[in-house]
DNA sequence: TCAACTCACATACATCTTGCATATGAATTC
DNA sequence: GAATTCATATGCAAGATGTATGTGAGTTGA
């Protein structure tokens, strides 16, 4: 029974799938909501309904798309015990996902431009949220300097999006990878009370 | 004499003057050619004979306020000796220049989004090219540890900017902007081969 | 079980936008 | 001073979004 929210549901999905497919294709300008809600099996007629405009779509889709990054992100940090490492992870985590091509479209270029700034996105972005967390605890643990909790997370976090579009706009992607990874490591390390030693 | 060619400049200044404006209050997609170049007293006609399309427009736009910028921000720095203290004042100053909501709508949001990644823009982003400068001599003085400049700078100006937007999503900027010149300072420092003492 | 109703989705339409093709007229040139 | 060039204006076609309205499957209540 409920067989119509069932379906309604399902019919979000198809749309936000086929959002996520046309907007990281053709970027969201790009995208026509008549092929993209055909290419779902529906109209654009759905579309309205369920999202209310083209940018509700894209807010849906990103809001998918940057909790499905948190997630990742958290599974690579907890491969660590030490809180600097897991920060570390997660940074590195963020810059190897930023170089798909979908989440640089999506999430990096059009969702700002279109949504406006992250840190005032509805999912609060995931990504950021996270890395707080982790801030919070090196300050208290006295690993890190006493800064500002919510400015040193932004622009961490930013940090390693930033490098993440640097490597992939880079003419040899991989070349670039590890020395993009090695500067946000040097950035990251200027929070740190004690610097490490070697390396 | 030359009538022509000093019409047409005078006219091409006249047409990316009103996108300046029109860009920053609608931003790109929701400024429209029509009232655009009626507003500067012309027609499309002379819109797309001048810059072939909608981007050519946003792309002349973008170079102007990008050079502006660069310019502005090295007169900044001159007003230091030491390298590293120019450094920290470019940086201060993009976090300035990016909270004028024309800089963070047409340069940040729909410049990247329109025209792709800053770093392959013909502007080369003179803001860019500035701090790598400064990178270089640093870690030629043994000032900055040796990491690789393009990236370093790459990251350092990424750094500012994302600091910018920051502060000018916040809810209080002028509280906030404080912080995050802290932490834009803490993490320029992760460069230096010494940390300085306090503070 | 069946009639009434709800509502998710489809369809039709009005409006606006971009970019191109063509026209025009002032400025330059021979 | 006539011919020509070319920067700009004008007319037009294709396509996009968003809204208003229609429709039919699914749900509900007696």
């Amino acid at each position: 029974m409920n067989k119509r929210l069932q379906q309604m549901a399902q019919n979000r999905e198809k749309l936000i799938e086929a959002g996520r497919d046309a907007f990281a294709r053709h970027g969201f300008a790009g995208a026509s909501m008549e092929e993209l809600t055909a290419a779902a099996g529906l109209t654009r007629g759905a579309l309205y309904h369920n999202f209310g405009d083209k940018r509700g779509l894209l807010a849906a889709v990103v809001h998918q798309i940057d909790e499905a990054m948190a997630t990742e992100a958290q599974a690579a940090a907890a491969r660590y015990d030490d809180l600097w490492l897991r920060l570390l992870a997660e940074g590195e985590a963020y810059i190897e996902m930023a170089m798909r091509p979908e989440v640089q479209r999506i999430v990096l270029l059009d969702g700002p431009a279109v949504l406006g700034d992250p840190s005032r996105w509805p999912s609060q972005n995931a990504c950021l949220q996270s890395t707080k967390q982790s801030v919070r605890q090196l300050i208290q643990e006295g690993i890190f300097r006493p800064v500002d909790v919510e400015a040193a997370s932004r622009l961490l976090s930013g940090a390693a999006l930033n490098a993440a579009l640097y490597v992939a706009a880079s003419s040899d992607p991989a070349a670039t990878l590890p020395k993009a990874i090695e500067s946000f490591r040097t950035m990251a390390e200027g929070f740190l009370v004690e610097r490490p030693g070697g390396e």
